[in-house]
DNA sequence: CTGGGTAGCTAGTGATCGCTAACCTAGTGG
DNA sequence: CCACTAGGTTAGCGATCACTAGCTACCCAG
């Protein structure tokens, strides 16, 4: 017989199982990620999952939201710590790829694993599709407000400049599962489209 | 009693099922796939896939290998086809998005589902890391023959440049299995490269 | 002291997964 | 005409999946 685990709230234990949820989807694919592994590495037993999610789909679609909003605070908290306008995008890419170094943060993770299940369900592809507009604004925002404020020279387009953005998180993402193939080149990388963006390209 | 289908070799066969479990695996993740489906999808029953494989995953990386062989060939096809170096990059770019619409090649959406079970997949991570790895060589390397021929301009780093190149492939795969968010931007980013490259940037 | 509400448990369910043993039968060479 | 090879099949294996019926134990109000 098993000793039962500390009794908590229902609140605090449903956002503790969605904090394991999106580390046990953040590694494996969804179908590759069982309810009875998030269960286990949550502490609890599997009716607790769905005492609080009615499937593993509706759990999914929770950390979803959980992540972005996570990664919402931390850019919103990384902007309000830089004043120099020039700095703004890399404040908040650099926040980004730190808090997942401390693998707090699996944003894109999730991303590119709700992809290949996007083809089967609907709603994870509405709710996808959704998330990635939101980030993308978020992005533009960001751009079109230091070119507001001086920092990014007036004649780059904020929306194709946020998607590339977006992209070049995609490919360190994929850098980072792979175990480091593009190097050191990435910084490389970031530096030319700083230089781009602040307009000081030879 | 099921009629028997018609007798190929077995090197057909194979190849038949190859082809059949591309489409299959590009749509949905590894895990989410069966060989129920690829099979039926075939027009084989299940048995005949493990005469020709020994595991569902060798079934899956030989797709991976196939699915590049594909790219490679439709890409030094086109680069035949092209005689100005500063249209390399581009005629590439195209083949691959015109073979994606025909619904021909999978390249990508191969690369982000293997991602997903990279993590726990040693022998997946390795097969895909050494693909892109070969891929982002294949781009350099136009790239720096471009230079050579005088259709790009001499100080761009052919290794980072590639790299952008294959992350603006990911963007696309993403916006193609999303319905189509970035749009119309998505021709901006590649006008605005292109110019990057070619020197032409005010 | 007690009874209801709720957070947790045990012990399964049917369905489906990857995979295989065993058999069938159309060709082919001697 | 027979034996053998090889590309098919049927039927079903054990394992594992998402999910649940039903019990227990703790906490707090009355």
């Amino acid at each position: 017989m098993k000793e039962p685990r500390l009794r908590l709230s229902a609140q605090q234990r449903k956002a503790a199982v969605v904090e394991t949820a999106c580390r046990v989807f953040s590694k494996r694919s969804y179908h590759g990620s069982t309810t009875a592994e998030i269960a286990r590495e949550t502490g609890v037993t599997e009716p607790v999952l769905y005492r609080h999610f009615a499937s593993k789909r509706e759990l999914y679609l929770a950390c979803l939201d959980a992540v972005w909003e996570q990664v919402r605070e931390l850019w919103e908290k990384a902007l309000e710590a830089e004043e120099d306008p020039a700095n703004w995008l890399k404040a908040i890419g650099k926040a980004y790829l730190e808090a997942r170094a401390a693998a707090r943060i699996v944003l894109v993770d999730l991303w590119i694993q709700a992809l290949t299940e996007a083809a089967d369900d609907p709603e994870i592809r509405r709710a996808l599709r959704e998330q990635v507009r939101q980030v993308h604004e978020f992005v533009a925002d960001v751009i079109r407000g230091a070119q507001k404020a001086g920092g990014i020279v007036r004649d780059r387009d904020p929306d194709a400049e946020a998607w590339i953005f977006i992209s070049l998180g995609l490919l360190s993402t994929i850098d980072n599962r792979l175990g480091s193939l593009v190097g050191k080149e990435f910084d490389d990388i970031i530096a030319s489209r700083r230089a781009w963006m602040t307009g000081k390209t030879g």
